[in-house]
DNA sequence: ACAATCTGTGTACGTTATACACAGTTCTAG
DNA sequence: CTAGAACTGTGTATAACGTACACAGATTGT
């Protein structure tokens, strides 16, 4: 199982793009990758991540724990693989939405989708920098959005690393917001529990807030929240933008956001 | 242990505001929930939040496993209770930083420096809107900060939010890279790995990229990664502010954010 | 004094990832 | 054509986890 050595690619990543021997001597293989992942996809999709346990998923598809062991080194690669299975469900349309902010609000919402659909894909950390041939694929479409906007190719990245990170982040939240409302239901709002516990003295702006009224509505995540950090992380992309145009014009930023990275 | 039903509070939290009323009867106590909130601290300091099990927490204090049940319904609550503790290490400075901007810009770097000091902070799982009085007297402090921005009381809350999110999400990132690179050492660089494995005509603009070189630096995340996300939504923010004050003259915001959630 | 009520302990259960030894199967080298 | 190398699947074992539960001893209110 060490033959991982002449790549440098992290555990189970070479499976992916096909770069594990394939055995010739032993019995034929009554399992396979594909089956295995795709069982554990479908136990997170219907039970949570937490349900996915090395056990479970080989109950499922009638086979003993230690079974999968022969085709998975740890947990943790089959959790990388999950990953990038799924990541091959983001769908490229055909003719891209014109412009760069129509066409990093369809990446988003498409991403968004995808972490609706399967919502421990937020879960799982991430232990480096997209790798697998279905997550490039799609990053390579959030670059393309990015074609005419005469950003430089690390910031193209940067953008497109923020903007993931931000709906990440913000299906993670969800998620973790529905989990503890069906663990512990509440009834009262946000806005509620703030004056019942917050004094005026301490917490004025706050205070404020809540007593207006304005919390007094059920806390559950909407739609709404997510494109209005939508909104603002667009427009601040737009910011970068419009300066690096007129660099090419050339004028020069002020004080603006540097590279995402200081190169060698 | 069932009498937390008067509040509508999340279990944990009423143990923050005091409400949890005390006992007359029955022995002294020997422990205390402070001690076993910093105990629980200490430990996930050192060896990380995975580390912190009832039985290890215990053991740091010479009682049973058992004995912390007696001040903490379960491990969740105890988190909370984490949570909130070491948000009272935010220090808020006697003269705030004149305007927004850099007002923002302290209150992200401040929660970004707690979020290192602290790394698990960032992996225990959000389960509402902030309620601990630490917490809440941090958020008071981001809320001052747009004080002279014109923002509605909602949209104060909503900006608030996404910086806060933006700021966790970038240390949940660089904790899981970290610990990634610790189990796993690599020596190639993204750009490296990236050459090894994309061709040219499924990847043109990422293969690009990865052959201009430049991706070829040591793969830790870097302040810089960070600064450069801050700086993109702080524009963000900024456009926002900028059509609000438009507004207070009279024009209308053409396709700009609504506020971060529809009231009743 | 006695009962109510609390604290701390010990035991028990089900679940987890995975190390390891072993039996049976298939291919390859001689 | 045969011996053994190399593989697949199984069974067993281990240490650790959260926490339900019963119980002994301490303290207080009546």
């Amino acid at each position: 199982m060490d033959d991982t050595a002449d790549t440098a690619l992290p555990p189970g990543l070479d499976l992916l793009w096909g770069l594990r021997e394939r055995n010739r001597r032993g019995p034929r293989p009554g399992l396979s990758l594909e089956r295995i992942v795709q069982a554990a996809i479908e136990l997170a999709d219907a039970e949570g991540l937490a349900a996915v346990s090395m056990s479970r998923v080989a109950e499922r598809l009638g086979f003993t724990t230690m079974s999968l062991y022969r085709y998975v080194a740890s947990k943790d690669e089959l959790l990388t693989l999950m990953m990038d299975s799924v990541a091959g469900e983001l769908s490229v349309p055909d003719d891209l939405p014109p412009g760069w902010r129509a066409g990093l609000t369809y990446w988003a919402k498409e991403q968004l989708a995808l972490f609706r659909r399967h919502p421990w894909t937020a879960q799982i950390p991430i232990t480096g920098p997209p790798l697998g041939p279905r997550a490039l694929a799609w990053m390579e479409v959030g670059l393309r959005m990015l074609e005419d906007t005469g950003l430089a190719g690390d910031e193209k990245l940067g953008v497109i690393s923020l903007l993931s990170g931000y709906v990440r982040g913000e299906a993670q939240l969800s998620m973790d917001l529905a989990a503890a409302l069906q663990a512990h239901p509440r009834q009262a709002t946000y806005g509620e529990l703030l004056r019942t516990v917050l004094d005026a003295d301490r917490y004025p702006i706050l205070h404020g807030i809540a007593a207006s009224g304005a919390l007094d509505f059920p806390s559950e995540y909407s739609e709404a929240d997510f494109d209005f950090g939508l909104q603002l992380v667009l427009d601040g992309i737009g910011v970068l933008i419009a300066s690096r145009s007129r660099d090419a014009d050339g004028a020069d930023r002020q004080d603006g956001p540097g590279p995402p990275s200081d190169g060698p």
